[in-house]
DNA sequence: GTCTATAATTTGATAGAC
DNA sequence: GTCTATCAAATTATAGAC
């Protein structure tokens, strides 16, 4: 399958693209013309790069999930604090709301999981899973004593809020229900934080 | 507009096709022969009751908004413990995910609400405001001591948090994820309430 | 790699017979 | 109220010239 290693401009631009339209109207809410007339070339040409809608998707979920992981970094890095990692991890849902103004493609692609090609519901399932082990990983080192399930439990809670939120905020096009949440979020889920702004971290209470 | 009063037999069976399949593939993801064929006839006799798709999306919406409303009842109802209407709130939720087998309406278009004709977006932003509003008066209930603004934001994570659940549990294909979460959240929200399968509620503890 | 041209299908929607 | 027939536009995708 293409782009295993490197993808051209071109392609970079295609998949750039797609990746916007995808997320702002759903798999089902874009064209081949569509991509075609951002990027400032023909139809067919993008069909030379991707061949099938479906080979598109594809990878445009696995580029999205791949840079995702990359920039949340090593869950186990011990010069990290796990409540910062946390904090870093709702931080980056923040921008896909603000800076970017769209959906995460996990959010909207979950959404409409039944009317995706099999290989790109594999790419949003596996995004799940991803997150929810490196989620899992920052709440054992939060709180080391606690079950396994506890810790994977709490990974479910802050995707699934995130992404409700996300949801929450651009029905109501309002940017503020979505930092709300956030906040309650780094509240209820780093009881180190308080939910006032004040990001320092006491020494180790409670 | 069409249905303000009494929808016929045909009429009521498009709507079921209709959000059958919106729940399933996003308003983009089905055709007016779709929904001719589900009900069994043909597509200009579903343009005959409902001219546009854009009509059709709008009725569909507004009629699922007003049945989950309903079926809420009055969140200010004295017989009521607010525990229970949370409790019933958020099996609400659960019976969409386990019974319907289908995303929720506001969810699955709340991701795709710059894809939506504007009659639409406004019924989806409306579902928004009206369970905000409800979870709101039921969170003043439980707990009137503390402010408006606190009992709003707690609104708003129990419904972001269901709507993420439901996507989070139907792209891993397993309901259990949302069981999880729903627990989580009564643990949370409710404070009577115990992790355990207790529903009774005990006198006036903490 | 990008183009023109086009095939094959599907889409939302309408006209008019019954 | 439902049908047949049809339209115009859009869709995914391919063939072949440059």
């Amino acid at each position: 399958m293409a782009l295993q290693y490197s993808p051209t401009v071109t392609q970079t631009r295609i998949l750039d693209a797609a990746e916007a339209r995808i997320r702002r109207y759903g798999y089902h809410g874009f064209s081949f013309r569509d991509i075609a007339t951002d990027v400032g070339i023909r139809s067919a040409s993008v069909h030379y790069h991707f061949p099938t809608k479906e080979d598109l998707g594809t990878q445009v979920m696995r580029r999205y999930s791949a840079r995702f992981l990359h920039r949340l970094g090593d869950p186990k890095e011990a010069a990290q604090a796990p409540h910062n990692l946390l904090k870093r991890y709702i931080e980056g849902f923040q921008k896909l709301l603000v800076e970017d103004k769209m959906m995460c493609l996990y959010g909207i692609l979950g959404a409409e999981i039944c009317a995706l090609p099999a290989p790109v519901r594999d790419e949003v399932k596996r995004f799940g899973e991803d997150h929810i082990k490196w989620l899992k990983t920052v709440y054992r080192r939060l709180n080391p004593g606690q079950k396994k399930k506890t810790s994977k439990t709490k990974a479910l809670c802050l995707l699934a809020s995130l992404e409700g939120a996300l949801i929450a905020a651009r029905a109501a096009e309002d940017t503020k229900y979505f930092e709300r949440i956030a906040s309650e979020l780094m509240r209820t889920h780093s009881p180190l934080y308080t939910n006032k702004k004040n990001n320092k971290v006491p020494s180790a209470s409670r």
